[in-house]
DNA sequence: CTGAAAGCGCTAACAA
DNA sequence: TTGTTAGCGCTTTCAG
């Protein structure tokens, strides 16, 4: 056990090799250029030596470390999860690693996050921007790819890829008029954040384009927790009397439903913004409108690459495309 | 725009402010040796210059990475995910970045994971352990803390924090057969990986242990995913006709709760090892066995921490409690 | 095909 | 209180 104190450096390997360092690193890059009797004496050596290459002394030297750094609001959501995790499965294919960081929504959280993974060189960093005004960030990343995921950052000038919030929402509105209802009620997020208030406007939207009239007390843009959207609902239900809702956010449906289902009200139309555990093994299973967290992933890395290879093309724009998902709740007529 | 084509460094900032490197580091280190001036002064510098140290030259001179590398099965799977942003919280607190992997139960993927992760020298190793043998990371691992989260993994000597999964499914399986059940049929994943077999062993003694026969056709430890565990239930319940069911895995429950929805036989008692959302809004409730990523997380973190202050102590194990949400399907009566 | 030597950006002995 | 001088482990000109 007390073999190993120290730590088997590339030189180690070398010298017992009988070879240069410089030989030894050729091996270790897989250079051709080294006689086929020498790379395997080497390769030997380093086995029975167990040698691990130190990657941060070879990142030191080449400027860029191969890590991605990705900041999401929150990785125990189920949505960032995945996207989550298709970040790494591309990150993985281009043998690079992921380095993460949840800002729970906090500005001052979002800005250390990001200045901790650009003191690190990430080769390049996705982001979920919190705060409103970034002009700090497009200061300081000038030699960082940066690629905002799911909305935008004022002051920032970066790629980003994104959902087209308003016309989805849009679009799941128009579902519910198509099955005759008139009077639907809205429970979203606080229109403070970017994408929430683009929801509430593909709301109005499609409600104007319908020639139906909004009545505020059915409008409940003030629900950034489950709880919030489940007392909305309650109060919705018995006041207003929608034949149906829309509820604008995962985190939203988590509350409505399980509101209507306590209230005995799953007679109420339904279309949820977000997909979720369970949404088809409920009674009647609930309609949503699909935000493929893998989709956002894939176009964000895929979207970084481009960036890589361009780094001075103009910032991009991808939408990621949703769909909708009709499982029974929003196919209910009034 | 084309102001910054090189990074700032610290000799620029030293220069810059007419100071000497080593003072330049001395004010970027807090050393208080420096006079209130000096110190000043570089520091507006570095402003002015928008300098960013470099992390890598600082950990590669450290020798050591302030980053804690976790590698799990999935991170999109919510009890992981939950996992990860427990560590991650922790992490923070000790400024400390997470890098994260995703094993998705491929051994091979696991050991490619660990050694890149050991090759950037994180301070530490959080490891979801996959694979049968783990002779190979007892012997790289010799100088980085491991620590083994939910299963041991054989062939590797060191810290472990998991969940009793004998004793707990044990309790499970007696809570339905206080409710007079005799028939409980059991839905669970092989028992190749440890914990499954752990769990299968809890069902099996707590049935032993209250005289009960076990009737083979009502064990079905073959469900890895959400549909097997759906046909299982299927079959279940044409054929054997049990009147509760322990689901042994979330996983599993993601089945069968749909399966005995879709046959409306929800009359039959179920408990579930592990929560889920939507649990409690479904009717009856899903009682389960509350296996707390976030107290998982957080006793690893704690244990890496004992770990770094007394790196000789001999490994320990941890267990972390669990406790049953009673929401009514598990209390129902034959 | 192989080797000697110069750093990547930073910290830490050792002086001054 | 500050500066000089070595390296951390590796890659990479530039010669042999």
């Amino acid at each position: 056990m007390a073999t190993d104190a120290k730590t088997v450096i590339l030189r180690d390997v070398a010298q017992s090799a009988g070879v240069s360092l410089r030989t030894a690193s050729r091996v270790l890059n897989q250079d051709p250029n080294v006689a086929e009797e020498t790379r395997r004496r080497v390769l030997l050596v380093m086995e029975q030596l167990s040698y691990t290459p130190d990657a941060m002394a070879r990142s030191l030297r080449a400027g860029k470390d191969a890590t991605i750094g990705l900041v999401v609001e929150s990785v125990a959501d189920p949505f960032f999860a995945e996207l989550v995790a298709s970040v790494e499965s591309a990150a993985d294919r281009d043998d690079r690693s992921v380095l993460i960081g949840s800002t729970h929504q906090d500005p001052d959280r979002e800005r250390l996050l990001v200045e901790q993974m650009l003191q690190r060189r990430v080769s390049g960093l996705l982001l979920v921007p919190t705060s409103n005004d970034h002009t700090w960030l497009d200061r300081i990343a000038s030699s960082t790819p940066v690629v905002l995921v799911d909305r935008p950052a004022p002051g920032m000038r970066a790629d980003l890829v994104r959902v087209d919030d308003k016309a989805a929402t849009a679009a799941a509105t128009t579902h519910l008029i198509e099955q005759g209802h008139r009077k639907i009620a809205y429970v979203g997020d606080f229109p403070t954040v970017s994408t929430s208030a683009d929801r509430l406007d593909g709301f109005h939207a499609a409600m104007a384009s319908h020639g139906l009239e909004l009545v505020d007390s059915l409008v409940r843009a003030n629900c950034p927790t489950p709880e919030s959207a489940a007392a909305a609902t309650r109060d919705l239900v018995s006041t207003g009397e929608p034949t149906a809702i829309l509820s604008a956010a995962t985190r939203c449906s988590l509350g409505v439903v399980p509101a209507l289902h306590a209230l005995r009200r799953t007679d109420i139309a339904l279309v949820g913004f977000g997909d979720f555990a369970m949404a088809d093994a409920l009674e009647p299973g609930v309609t949503v409108i699909d935000h493929s967290a893998q989709a956002v992933g894939a176009a964000a890395m895929t979207r970084l690459a481009a960036r890589f290879a361009q780094p001075d093309s103009p910032p991009d724009v991808t939408y990621v495309p949703v769909h909708m998902i009709e499982r029974g709740s929003g196919e209910q007529r009034p």
